[in-house]
DNA sequence: CAGTGAGCGAGCTTCCGCTTGACTT
């Protein structure tokens, strides 16, 4: 019979933590929640100040059973649930579910698992804080009233089954948003004027000129001006420049390089994780963190040294940079960062040499590079050519990872190391071509992207990224889905061997891989919300409520009031909108 | 007369966030 129970939130981090106790310590895991708003009805009582209406659902009832028990039979029961306002949440449903006495209950959090930080954790226990409960079930009751007086308006007046909340209307808003920009988008083309030069060492220097011209004519007027023009270098310019390496990774960010990277969907990258997770191999997978602990970056670092030197080393700490985040874990790391990479499926070795890469390099030097600036000026014309070159210096944590960037659009520019010249110095035009180019419309959502802008916004949490993105497709108001471009032609004018000369050339544009369209129904029901809930289809609405939370969780404010507030006129508009509206259609 | 179909009524759908594992495709 163990004198103590320690309960948790994850089976996994259960594991780990009953090898840092004796065998004084029993410890379990709650699974997440273990008590929730009754699922069928409004499980709030609006007459009686927004009482909430709890239950034990069907799936958690073996656990609570069990927790029940252990917790007779213990001395002292420690609420180590996680440190934010869910998990305070947890915390104080498990003491009124199990039904356990203020006397032998304690409440501990630990921002690090570690023995040195648990033991410390239980020389240090707290009460619940009430307080932080109640925002999370204004949090609750909030989306509960939002959801549910919402949705049965949709099966009324656009169809059955619909569903409307404050996260997943909003991200809809955002695809619907973004296809209306790009069927209204207007592409314009201009002449993008680049020239191949010879150096007096006959070496290759390409470059760009400072100006686009906007028709045909004025490109090919350029041209013929160049036809009869001296080139030469008329300034030099090299700079020092630096790269620094990315944060670790969070959710959002892991989920956005393995989209980019691998080709990931967002609900595989969180499995694979999960498995990495279960297996030890790294840290909690949900998280906004980008935070490493004190052991890590020690880890890191020491690989580091070892397999680079001490002059790679630079130890870092980052700063979480995205609206509401709540920080109760680690960034995603290897759990031991000595281990290079692992045994197991492609895909969860690919994953974990990923994290790790992007770990070890977030503790690694600047890069440092020499920047390139060479001016080149055509005696007959005001314009100039520009070209960079880049060197790099010293590799710095280049030497272990490269984030992919979302455009890789830069085709014709010339990185690397520039040839030798001096100012001064004549130059021949080997070609000088002006390019039709178009503009481009905003580009459409990946999941990842959606992901990316959600947590810009602070709507949806970790845990709820990829579970949005599945309801939203669900639902049938977005489609991932690809779609083949159409043949474009573009005009073509080349200086070349002292003769302009103009060809048509054809292109493919406008094809998309895995991207997010709104479906009519998903219109249909965003222009809906629109017209008569604009509030809760603001943008900032999640935010603004935020704030309101944490006035709660400082004590300042009753959450029952903010209910109060905020459901009197709502309702008032759901009954409007009920009686009043015309029915949708699509 | 038997089968069809119009018309009616009852019952269902739904939120966000915490955590896996069971289940299908």
């Amino acid at each position: 019979m163990s004198k103590n129970l320690f309960i948790v939130e994850s089976p996994a981090k259960a594991k780990t933590i009953e090898g840092f106790l004796g065998k004084d310590y029993k410890v379990k895991s709650s699974i997440g929640h273990i008590r929730d708003l009754v699922e069928k009805e409004m499980g709030v009582d609006i007459e009686n100040d927004f009482e909430p209406k709890y239950e034990i659902p069907a799936d958690k009832k073996a656990i609570v059973a069990e927790l029940k028990k252990l917790a007779r039979e213990a001395d002292t029961v420690w609420l180590a649930t996680d440190e934010d306002r869910e998990g305070e949440a947890i915390s104080w449903h498990l003491f009124e579910a199990l039904g356990l006495s203020a006397r032998k209950t304690k409440r501990i959090t630990y921002s690090e698992i570690t023995k040195s930080a648990i033991l410390r954790a239980i020389e240090n226990p707290r009460t619940i804080d009430k307080n932080l409960v109640d925002a999370q079930q204004a949090r609750r009751v909030l989306d509960r009233l939002v959801g549910y007086e919402i949705s049965p308006i949709l099966w009324k007046k656009v169809k059955p089954s619909l569903s409307a909340g404050r996260v997943q209307s909003v991200a809809v808003r955002l695809i619907v948003e973004r296809e209306r920009e790009i069927q209204h988008f207007k592409s314009t083309s201009s002449y993008k004027v680049t020239a191949v030069f010879h150096t007096e060492g006959k070496a290759v220097l390409k470059a760009e000129l400072n100006k686009k011209f906007a028709t045909r004519e004025e490109a090919t007027a350029f041209l013929e001006k160049c036809r009869t023009a001296g080139f030469s270098v008329s300034n030099l310019e090299t700079k020092p420049a630096r790269k620094s390496p990315s944060a670790p990774f969070t959710t959002s960010t892991l989920q956005q390089e393995a989209g980019r990277k691998f080709g990931y969907s967002v609900a595989q990258t969180m499995r694979i994780a999960q498995h990495l997770y279960e297996n030890g191999l790294i840290t909690y997978m949900r998280t906004d963190s980008v935070n490493l602990s004190g052991t890590a970056i020690g880890q890191a670092t020491d690989e580091i040294k070892r397999l680079y030197g001490e002059k790679f080393v630079h130890v870092r700490q980052y700063k979480t940079k995205s609206k509401g985040a709540q920080e109760a874990h680690e960034a995603i790391r290897p759990t031991y960062m000595n281990r290079h990479g692992i045994d197991g499926e492609p895909q969860e070795m690919r994953l974990y040499d990923l994290i790790w890469k992007r770990t070890i390099a977030s503790q690694m030097a600047d890069a440092e590079l020499e920047k390139t600036i060479v001016t080149i000026k055509a005696s007959t014309a005001d314009e100039v050519f520009i070209a960079t070159g880049e060197v790099i210096k010293f590799e710095g944590f280049l030497k272990v990872y490269f984030e992919t960037r979302e455009d890789e659009s830069d085709e014709d520019a010339q990185e690397g190391l520039l040839p030798p010249m001096k100012t001064g110095e004549g130059l021949t035009a080997a070609e000088i071509s002006a390019v039709e180019r178009f503009t481009h419309h905003p580009p459409r959502y990946t999941e990842a992207s959606l992901v990316k802008k959600l947590e810009e916004l602070g709507i949806g949490r970790p845990s709820t990224y990829a579970p949005t993105i599945s309801t939203i497709q669900k639902r049938g108001y977005v489609v991932k889905e690809d779609r083949t471009g159409v043949q474009r032609n573009f005009n073509v004018i080349t200086l070349r061997g002292g003769s302009v000369n103009a060809e048509v050339r054809t292109e493919n544009t406008g094809a998309e891989k895995a991207k997010l369209f709104p479906t009519d129904v998903g219109m249909v029901v965003t222009d809906f919300l629109l017209a008569n809930f604009p509030d809760i289809m603001d943008y900032h609405f999640t935010a603004k409520v935020e704030e309101d939370f944490d006035e709660i969780a400082e004590g300042k404010v009753d959450w029952r009031k903010l209910m109060r507030d905020f459901y009197k006129p709502f309702h008032k508009t759901v009954e409007n909108v009920a009686e009043h509206s015309e029915r949708q259609s699509g």
